[in-house]
DNA sequence: GTCTATAGAATGATAGAC
DNA sequence: GTCTATCATTCTATAGAC
């Protein structure tokens, strides 16, 4: 039998989406690790122990942000796929790397929960990394349609992703100096998946 | 006029020495991060404030560690010069990813405060930092007798060498999973460069 | 649902005796 | 040089009034 939304349940979610979005602000100004629930609370206007009510614990905040995060990536892979098939594969795959940096320069904070252990101590929930499995396994499915299928071709594609990501992200985090290199990286890549497989 | 290393001074060396040392350890037990003078007194039969002796602070331990992983990755860089002429340049470049993935396997805590910002809050001093900053000098002297020469195809190497590095550490910290792909990513590198540069 | 008050546990750092 | 004692701060989380 389903249950109707009650105009509490709707007060409920939408605080709580406040909170969720004060403290992606927060987290993107302090670093993810540098969150803190007072700091959260005021941020809406309450003080901790009124989080209590929307989010078990700190870390059940994270586990929603570190989801929200999987979510959104799955939008951005919506528009990789769309890449294919509308050109060269190679602009296809060219746009796929310069997507996936920019998708991460968007926000630090949520390039920190998502790609590196930046929260001393904490692991998502298996709640959470189910979420993450899951876009991972269609990001996969994006990459077979460029031919990257055996295990060690998606290994050496990511590991050339987010290592373009990682080098923009650390030292050059507003610019575009790894971005404009996607272009060479994926011709690069490509031209060597078809020589080995040829 | 030089000065005479006093039995007093090589005690205290010692003592820093053996401080560090712990500091290491604890470090990789716990995350660079998660590293506090306490325990690290503890560690070495002593209570924090003795270390103040040693250390101005914890972030000038932090920056003791910074200099040395970086000291340490100057002598890692005197064997990859040596890798090349000795073989075909593809096999020694193969060399040189390998070894660069397996140094940073050796410490995470070390990768972490080298090529991480592991830290909240903490950035080397400009001293630190120098030392990086000639290392990473030495370390375009050696690519640059693979022919890696140019800012973007620097640029483009050390975003695969450092995305192996980092797909490493993450998904399969004391494996060879990426490792392995070493010979694969230099043959691809090498390849591409010949064909732009040709 | 929100609050005050507080528990309980860390931390880096300093003062001052010895 | 090392110690005890302590400061001052920050944090997550809970109890219980309203």
């Amino acid at each position: 039998m389903l249950e109707t939304a009650t105009p509490r349940d709707r007060r409920h979610a939408t605080t709580r989406r406040e909170i969720l979005d004060a403290a992606w602000r927060l987290a993107e100004e302090r670093g993810i690790a540098g969150l803190s629930f007072r700091e959260v609370a005021r941020s809406v206007g309450m003080r901790a122990p009124s989080l209590y009510t929307y989010f078990d614990s700190k870390d059940a905040l994270y586990d929603a942000m570190f989801a929200e995060g999987y979510e959104q990536f799955g939008s951005a892979l919506d528009e990789w796929s769309s890449h294919d098939g509308i050109d060269e594969p190679v602009n296809a795959l060219s746009s796929v790397l310069a997507d996936w940096i920019r998708f991460c320069q968007a926000s630090l904070a949520r390039y920190q929960i998502m790609f590196t252990n930046a929260i001393p101590g904490w692991e998502p929930t298996a709640d959470a990394y189910a979420v993450s499995v899951t876009q991972f396994e269609r990001m996969e499915a994006t990459l077979a349609e460029f031919g990257i299928r055996t295990a060690a071709d998606i290994d050496l594609f990511t590991a050339l992703g987010s290592g373009l990501v990682a080098q923009q992200m650390a030292n050059d985090p507003g610019g575009d100096r790894w971005v404009k290199l996607a272009p060479i990286a994926a011709q690069m890549f490509l031209d060597d998946l078809a020589r080995r497989t040829q």
